[in-house]
DNA sequence: CACGATTAAGTTGTGCACAACCTATATGTG
DNA sequence: CACATATAGGTTGTGCACAACTTAATCGTG
């Protein structure tokens, strides 16, 4: 570290600027289907498993319910999910993919696996580089008052 | 990678999640400064060199004029920077410190370097990330659109 | 069973990111 | 010099992130 702070030589605006440029690059890809990236998260977690709760959606994205519940009204109300209340516990929504919103999974699915060519890096570097940021994240986070 | 995508699994999910987890780590630290993530960085910037134009400000953030303009309206209206049109050239606008503004530094300059500490990683490892992070995002914003 | 505590989802308000657009000033070429 | 073009900064509109709060349903303990 220098005696002067430099915006280009702190990591947290690395970490901060490679976000945003993955989803400036994200960003015409998604287009073509109509979503944004976090949208395109949301429908990633249901194609792996359909019918989560609004709650286990926030978990696997690191969301809470504010952020959430809006990106899936406007989900919905792009006929990719429907949201369900649960009859068991009438607190509980289920969201669950319609035809639509099944259909981009193979279009979409395919969009992650390009940024290794764009990065000119391996798989392996990428995983790599995956591996060691999600380390660094978790203590970040068990640090976090 | 595997058949199935999965957020956990995905290099530009583990950005997103660590740039949003730093942030939130700052978050209770800028508070105290009365300042938040995106206008700390504005003030690292001049800290380094006052009286930078609005472009500059945005090509050293990589942000445009519709993110650093509000950005510095605000920070204006917290008496931190001044704006001032140049005579020069009256389309160019220098950004200065205000002595508030310049106080803040010696609080403001200890925050980063407590990010190796919360991380669990030594400022050699932490510097290497940021280097590999860097060049991942070089390359990524070159193959974008 | 009653009632306070907890939980799930949603709402409101603020700030950032970014596209699209606008205005004013400056520049360059004929 | 005139006029098309480029440049600097700002505005508007949409969506995300997040804190703080609200509402409704459920749970737990006495």
């Amino acid at each position: 570290m220098s005696e002067t702070l430099r915006v280009r030589e702190m990591a947290c605006f690395a970490l901060h600027s490679a976000a945003r440029a993955v989803t400036g690059y994200y960003r015409p890809l998604l287009d073509r289907l109509g979503l944004t990236y976090p949208q395109f998260l949301i429908l990633v977690a249901l194609w792996e498993a359909d019918g989560r709760t609004v709650t286990a959606l926030g978990e696997e994205l690191d969301l809470d319910s504010g952020t959430v519940s809006p990106l899936l009204k406007r989900l919905e109300a792009a006929g990719l999910v429907e949201r369900r209340r649960e009859a068991a516990d009438e607190r509980v929504v289920t969201v669950h993919l319609t035809e639509d919103g099944k259909a981009l999974e193979k279009d979409g699915c395919e969009i992650p696996g390009t940024i290794a060519a764009a990065s000119d890096m391996t798989v392996e570097e990428i995983l790599a580089l995956r591996d060691q940021i999600n380390r660094f994240t978790e203590s970040i986070r068990k640090n976090t008052n």
